[in-house]
DNA sequence: CATATTGTTTCTTTATTGGAAAAAGTGTTA
DNA sequence: TAACACTTTTTCCAATAAAGAAACAATATG
């Protein structure tokens, strides 16, 4: 048996409450995690868990052997960071939740760029629009656009800002009229994204317009497709939109005006010794980033 | 691969210094320790021992490796410990040093009987004449007659106290004489003990007795034989001679001079937390000999 | 330069791990 | 009280990894 396996699960199942989550959290059955915490009882001779089918709860025993786990693997974990940061090549996977839209968009070719840099270094991406909790799922890191204030026991690094953009296709403002005030944005069929916190107030202009329209939808990948399409207007973030500003598929409008930025942070769990692959591949994001503005600008 | 039994083998190699010896001492072939150490440093990407066929180098990385393993190794046996501590039936593994004549003779018994009362601890027991360096040879316990000084980082703890006794069979009393005073003794085979500090020179008497005989020998239950055979007087520790004096193959001498006493010693290495079943055993020790005291007598 | 010693590799055997599905347990609900 | 929904545990089989023997390679020593 595998005694660091077995801390390991037994921790993460007095974190999660149960067996089976566990179990498809870590990607094994839920036999191997009944099998690793009855080995881990078995050879300790004291049972850990009183569990019934529904309900886990740790005997007097178990919890002071959780402590004194953490404590162990948390020694173990720092000591294969301390190790690591005295190696030239850092390797090891990281395991990153982002926003879908990101991920779709201005993170990939940066990832793809890492992992041509940091040959050893073994990715694990998942995308979700829902911020996910990083400890339940066991990430490395998150990367999110700041709108919920990050919750303790993490830290939050800015990475980058994204500005937005209001985009139109050539075709639709042929139709429909130019838009070269913010008072246009009245007579126009605007998008509006379900995630956006003042909902259908566009923040643009001095005190924003409150647009209408016929569409609404929460992706913004959704939406500018619906712009390219000649539907109406779409309050994008500029990373979503510069690949089809650059083509010339839509075209900005009320470029010069004033539109709030976003912020994205890298999130990841207060430790000790952060492993050097995790701090690199931050370094590498805000390196990445600064080499392209005009995501930004 | 097994972390923990990695580090652990890590550790022990630079202990003895070389790869075979780990092998044969923990009953394991080389190439399996190769292969331990091997997998170790391909999951760390760090080369631990720079390693000729003649001689094993800690890199620096080794050696700063080494200091967390032990750290991490210590806390993890402690945690286990402590956790039997807890436990009404002690259990698992205990590798005992002993003096070859006393496990062949009084120990023998409370062996027996210690496994009797603990179904769940295994024994390993190591017989030898020779002191045995516990660490190098991974015992838990070492159980000595009191003669060289114990070496720091050791605990020794007195078990009991034995006595000797000046054996003869009756046939050579017969033929030789009898022994009343310790004088006597001059006239007749006394047998020499080759691991006897003062050689020659039975404490016996006021000042001793320098005697002579034919017969020398390095093992006290090889020289009762010869007693038993009638070829001569042997100082033979009680725990040796008590079934024949039982049994009246032999008979004691000089009963009422005094004799020196030997202690026997439970020596273990210091730890923070010593394995409850170590405990036991010594404290089984204890009442089991204060149970049996005509061994000291 | 031969030799003895020691770590590594290779190959085969054996033991262990891991997962799917069935079984058993437990609290809730009809 | 019985059916149920949801868990953990067990069982069995396949896949994987560990372990050992022996041949191999490397290196100080005399």
């Amino acid at each position: 048996m595998d005694k660091f396996k077995a801390m390991q699960c037994f921790v993460r199942v007095v974190e999660l409450g149960r067996f089976s989550k566990v179990a498809e959290q870590s990607g094994a059955s839920k036999s191997m995690i009944s099998k690793q915490i009855s080995s881990l009882e078995a050879e300790l001779g004291a049972r850990l868990l009183q569990r019934t089918t529904r309900r886990l709860q740790l005997t007097q025993l178990g919890e002071e052997y959780l402590q004194r786990c953490r404590e162990i693997l948390r020694q173990l974990e720092d000591t294969e960071a301390h190790i690591q940061e005295q190696q030239q090549v850092p390797k090891g996977r990281l395991r990153i939740n982002a926003a879908m839209a990101l991920g779709l968009t201005a993170l990939a070719p940066a990832f793809a760029e890492f992992m041509r840099q940091y040959p050893d270094i073994e990715l694990d991406i998942q995308l979700s629009d829902e911020a996910q909790d990083l400890l339940e799922h066991n990430f490395d890191l998150g990367l999110r656009v700041a709108s919920q204030p990050f919750d303790s026991g993490y830290v939050g690094k800015a990475i980058t800002q994204f500005s937005y953009s209001i985009c139109a296709s050539p075709a639709y403002l042929q139709q429909n009229g130019p838009i070269n005030h913010p008072d246009d944005l009245l007579n126009h069929q605007c998008f509006e994204y379900s995630y956006f916190r003042s909902k259908n107030l566009w923040p643009v202009g001095a005190e924003g317009v409150v647009i209408g329209g016929r569409l609404k939808a929460n992706s913004s990948v959704f939406l500018l497709d619906m712009v390219k399409q000649g539907m109406g207007v779409g309050f994008i973030p500029r990373f979503i939109s510069h690949p089809a500003l650059q083509s010339g598929e839509v075209v900005e409008v009320l470029a010069s005006e004033q539109k709030p930025r976003m912020t994205l942070y890298a999130l990841y769990p207060v430790r000790h010794f952060a492993p050097p692959r995790l701090s690199r591949f931050i370094e590498f994001l805000q390196n990445w980033f600064a080499r392209h503005p005009y995501l930004c600008s």
